[in-house]
DNA sequence: AATGAATGAGGGTTCATTCAT
DNA sequence: CATGAATGAACCCTCATTCAT
C-alpha cells in the first residue's frame, strides 16, 4: 500500500558523512563478523538485525541488501564458521611434521588453542547446535565439517593403530570418541569458564589418547 | 434485585468449577512438558507463548497466570529438566548393585537410554546450552547438575582406581573425559541421527571406560 | 531470533483503561468499515494499518488479530462493498413496483443516489479498481457483482423491448451500456465533483433509456 | 604534478561519454515508458523506483537524477499518457473526413482502438485514476483532458443536433453520457476481458449514438 | 550523465503481556 | 482459576533517496 513516501524530505542527508563503499565481500566479511561478535554478546534468540547493524557501525538496511534476509545472514556466518574451522585444521596438518602420532596431538590442541575456543566462539557454535535440529540447513553445514574432519583423524588413528598394533583399538571409534570429547569439553568450557580451562581439556583429551595408544602418547604431567 | 440468589448461583458453580481447575502443581507441570515439546519441535528461538498454550490445549493467558513471564517459564523448565535427569541418575544408582564398576557402567549406559537420549530430548537440552552463555540464570543451573553427577561419579573412579591400581589416572580428569564425551555424542546423535545411535555411543563410551580401567572393563566385542 | 521480550515490564498496562472486549463480527465490521474511511481519505496506495487502526481508535495489533494480514483485509473489505451494493439494488427492486420500466428507473437512480454515489465510496470503488488487473482477487469479486447485476437489468430489458416491440434493441448491449455509462458518470464525479453532480448524471442516463425505449421513457426535462 | 595532463584527458573522455550519455529527454520517455509498463505489470501500489530502473535497464539512482522525486515521476507519466490522448483524437480528427457523423464515429473508434484499449494501458489509466481523489495533481491532469476533448465532442454534436433537427438532444449530455460509457466499458475490458471485447464495445457505443441520432447513424447489425 | 552501495524512516507483522469477563 | 480479545513495543524488511565514485 504505502510505498510512494510522500513526506521525505532529505531522509539519509544525516548520515551520509560516513558512507563509504566498499567491496561487496569486505562488507559481507564484515557483517558475518559482527554478527558473531553480536550472537556471542547476547545470544542466538535474542540477537535482533539492528544489534548486527549497530555492532558493524552500519546502517539498518544494509543487512538486507548484502545477504537477503536474516536467515540468510545466520546461515552465512555458520558457514563461515565451519569454513574458519576447516582451514584451521588443514593449515595445522600442513605445518604438523609428518609423524602420525604429533599430527593427531596437533589436531587435538588445535582445538584447545587459545583462538579456536575462545568462549564467544564456543558461544556462537553452541547457538547454532541448538537450533540445530529444527533447521536442517544448519544441521547439513554441521555435518559436513564433520564428515571431513572425521574422516582425517580417522585415517590417522588407522596409521597408528597399524604402527602399534593395537589390534583391539576401532579407528572410527577412537574418532568418534575424541571429537565428542572435544564438543563436550567445549561445552564445559563454556558453562563454567572456572572449572573448565583450555589446558585442562587438553589433558583431558592427551590422556584419553595416552590410554588408548600407550606407546605413541605418554600421560601428560599433571 | 437479584441479590438472594447470588449465593446459591455462586455455591453451585464452585462446586462446577472444581472439577475443571487443576491443582496449581499439576497445572505447572503440564505447561513445562507443553514448552519441551514446543522448543523440541520448532527450537528455542521459534517457541512463542501461543505454542506453548496451544501444545497443553488451554489459552493463551494461562502461563502468564502460573508462572510470571516466558522467562520464568523457561527457566522452570530448565530446572524440571535437571531435576528430571538428576533424579534418573540417582534412581539407577539405587538399582546398581555395590559392584563400583558396576555402578560407573550404569551411569555411562543411562546416558544412552532410549528415554534418556531420545532425540526431542537432546534438542531442548541444546537449546537451552545454546542459551546458557547469555543467561546466567541458566548456566548456574546446568553447572549445578554437573557439579553433583561429578562428584558422584569422581567418587566412583577413586574406588575403581584404589581397587586396580591404576596409579597414572586421575579420577577427575577421567570423569570430566567422561561426562563430556557423552555431551558430545549427544550432540553427534542430534545432529546426524543416522550416522550416531545411542548403541554405538554406548559402546564409545564402554572403549574408553575399557581402555582407562582395563582391569574392570572389557572391550565392548564389535 | 528476538521473541523473548526481556525487559518489557508493563507494556500495555497504560492503554488498558479503554479495553472493551466486543463481538468478533462487530469488531471485524467496525475495521472495516475504518478501512473504507482511511481509503477514502488517503487513497489505496497511502493507506496504512496504523491509519486504519487510528480511525477504527483501535490498537495496530488488533487488525492481524481479526484479518490474517493486510491484504485479506482489504479482499474482506472488497467483499463488503459488493455485498452491500447487491444488496441495495436487491433492496431497491422490492420496493420497486411491478411495472418493468419503474424497476429500470429505480435501478438507474439507485447509482446517483446520495448514499450510494457519496464521494468517499466512489473513490474506494475507484481505489480498487485500479488495483484489480494486478489482484486477480478484486477482480473476481468485481467480476461476480456485475455479472449478477446485469444478469437482472438484461431480464428487465428483455421484457420492456417485448412490450414495446423495440426490434432492434439488443438487451445486454442496452444493459451493458448503461451500467458503462453509470461507472463513467461515477468517474465523472469522483474526478470533477462541481462539474458532474448526481441529479445531472442521473439526468443523463434517463436520456440514454428515452432515447432507447421511448414509449416508456420520457425525456428528462431540463 | 599531472595537472599539465588533465586536459587532455578530460577532452577525450568527455568524447567517449557523449555516445554512452543520452539527451535528457530521451531518457526521461525512456523512464515514463518503463513507468508505465511496469505500474501495467505490478499494479500502483506495488510499483517501485527499482522497478521501473530495472524495467527500463538502468541503474537505481537515474530517476532520481532525472524526475525529483517518485511523486514527480508519476506526474510525469500521466502527464504523459493524457498528452498521448490528446495527440491521439486530434490526429484522427484531422484525418476524418469533413462529415460531422464521420468525425463522431472515428472517436469513438479510436477508444477503442486495439493500440488505445490494450489492457496494460487500461491498468495504467485506472491506477491513476484510483489515486486520483487523494492527489489534486492529478486530478487537474485527468479534468483537463476531459475538458478539451469533450468541448470538440460538444461541438460535434450541437452540428449534428443542427443539421438533423433533434430538437430534444442536448449536446452536452449525449457527450458526458458516451464518453462515460467508453470510460466504463474500458472498465469492463479491464476486469473481464473475456466478456467485454473492444469490438462489443465499439458496437455499443454506435448503438448508443443510433438510437440518439437515428438520422446519422445506422444501428450496427448483429 | 550514470552508477549502485548505503541510509534510515516507516511499513506490515508478531507476540509477551494484561485484564474484563 | 481460566479465557481470549486487546494492546503496543519491537521485530524484520522494504524502499525512496542520497552521494562517492
Amino acid at each position: 500500500m504505502a510505498k510512494t513516501r510522500t513526506k521525505r524530505a532529505g531522509a539519509a542527508s544525516m548520515g551520509a558523512r560516513r558512507r563509504r563503499t566498499a567491496a561487496k565481500e569486505v562488507r559481507q566479511q564484515q557483517l558475518i563478523k559482527a554478527t558473531l561478535s553480536a550472537v556471542a554478546k547476547k545470544g542466538f534468540a535474542e540477537t535482533t538485525m539492528a544489534d548486527v547493524a549497530r555492532e558493524a557501525r552500519l546502517s539498518q538496511g544494509i543487512i538486507n541488501l548484502h545477504f537477503r534476509s536474516k536467515d540468510k545472514l545466520l546461515e552465512e556466518t555458520l558457514r563461515f564458521l565451519a569454513a574458519e574451522y576447516k582451514q584451521a585444521w588443514e593449515h595445522t596438518l600442513e605445518r604438523a611434521g609428518a609423524d602420525v602420532a604429533e599430527r593427531l596431538r596437533a589436531l587435538v590442541e588445535l582445538d584447545f588453542d587459545r583462538t579456536m575456543c575462545e568462549r564467544n566462539k564456543l558461544a556462537v557454535w553452541f547457538a547454532f547446535w541448538g537450533e540445530a535440529k529444527t533447521r536442517p540447513t544448519y544441521r547439513k553445514l554441521c555435518a559436513e565439517r564433520d564428515r571431513e574432519y572425521d574422516s582425517v583423524m580417522i585415517e590417522l588413528c588407522r596409521e597408528l593403530i597399524a604402527q602399534g598394533g593395537y589390534e583391539n583399538v576401532d579407528a572410527e571409534d577412537v574418532t568418534n570418541g575424541l571429537s565428542a570429547m572435544s564438543s563436550g569439553l567445549w561445552l564445559d568450557m563454556l558453562m563454567g569458564p572456572d572449572s573448565m580451562t583450555p589446558d585442562k581439556a587438553r589433558r583431558i583429551c592427551l590422556s584419553f589418547l595416552a590410554s588408548v595408544f600407550p606407546k605413541h602418547f605418554e600421560p601428560p604431567e599433571d
